[in-house]
DNA sequence: GACCAGGACCATT
DNA sequence: AATGGTCATGGT
């Protein structure tokens, strides 16, 4: 008989469920009265009142760095925000539509699996797949009795021993070969993960863009939500719409000029404020 | 059925 | 340097 482990997290302006469907992560789901995910292999439920986050584990742990890490409790929300630029209607507009969104520091792996597998995906469809990939792929996790199965997002190393066809089996499509081929090169120790997180930003993104697949868009996705490089600024379809729409006139404008603007005008927590603009723009319309 | 989705890549201009 | 086509799949 298990007994699982608890903690509370006192927390201030945390939205949780902003977070968790913001785009930003894909295989947490609903579940009871919270949220239920897997972090560094370990099943995690967590529900949230108004100023804490109560975590469940299966198993009791004595370091919980693992989970504050990934949720950035630590993080103070006002601190970030003073930093935006204070005459910017736009962007105040979705802080506060959005109050409590926060970024999640995730682990490098899976967030990078997850964008490669996101180019020109709806967000309920890399949901899915990475779902689909965890139940077939990723070492089961212990949970607690009475809950649902749950699996870890599969590492580099089982998914580099798959085939192509395995992977488009997910419903992966052309993005199966960039999968493969990235999770090669990482159980290869061709490219070493846990090294970027000390690179200059610049060298961080170029070491990430040498992946097949992965380009500046979802480079700047795993810098900002996997090694939390704060001005890191993934320029989607949807911000590239709605920075030409916001600063530009509704004029088109390249993705490389809107970064240089972005990192500008927003600052030094330009990735905060770009996941403010992103999920305030794909909530408000009905 | 058309159109689009948290793009990247390659071949043409 | 800049556009255009292509790649799978499923939601709206």
């Amino acid at each position: 008989m298990p007994s699982g482990g608890e903690l509370c997290l006192p927390v201030r302006d945390y939205d949780l469920a902003a977070t968790m469907t913001s785009g930003q992560v894909f295989s947490w789901r609903r579940g009871g009265q919270g949220w239920v995910g897997v972090v560094s292999g370990r099943w995690v439920t967590l529900r949230s009142s108004a100023n804490e986050i109560v975590a469940t584990t299966a198993e009791p742990s004595s370091d919980w760095s693992w989970l504050k890490s990934f949720l950035q409790t630590e993080v103070d929300l006002a601190e970030v925000l003073a930093t935006f630029p204070a005459d910017d209607p736009h962007l105040r507009g979705a802080v506060a539509a959005c109050r409590g969104l926060r970024l999640l520091r995730q682990e490098p792996w899976e967030c990078l699996a997850s964008f490669i597998l996101s180019s020109t995906k709806q967000i309920v469809q890399i949901r899915q797949i990475v779902r689909t990939l965890g139940e077939r792929y990723g070492e089961p996790a212990l949970v607690l009795p009475g809950h649902e199965a749950a699996y870890a997002f599969p590492s580099a190393q089982r998914i580099a021993a798959l085939t192509e066809a395995e992977l488009r089996a997910c419903k992966m499509g052309f993005r199966a070969k960039y999968l493969l081929s990235a999770a090669r090169q990482v159980a290869a120790g061709k490219l070493v993960l846990e090294r970027i997180q000390h690179l200059p930003v610049g060298e961080a993104r170029a070491e990430l863009m040498r992946l097949a697949g992965v380009g500046e868009k979802i480079a700047d996705c795993v810098l900002l939500f996997a090694y939390g490089f704060p001005t890191a600024f993934p320029v989607d379809v949807w911000i590239a719409r709605a920075l030409s729409r916001f600063y530009f006139r509704g004029r088109r404008v390249r993705p490389e000029r809107l970064r240089g603007f972005a990192r500008r005008h927003f600052g030094p927590q330009a990735g905060y404020a770009q996941q403010y603009l992103f999920h305030h723009i794909r909530t408000q319309r009905g």
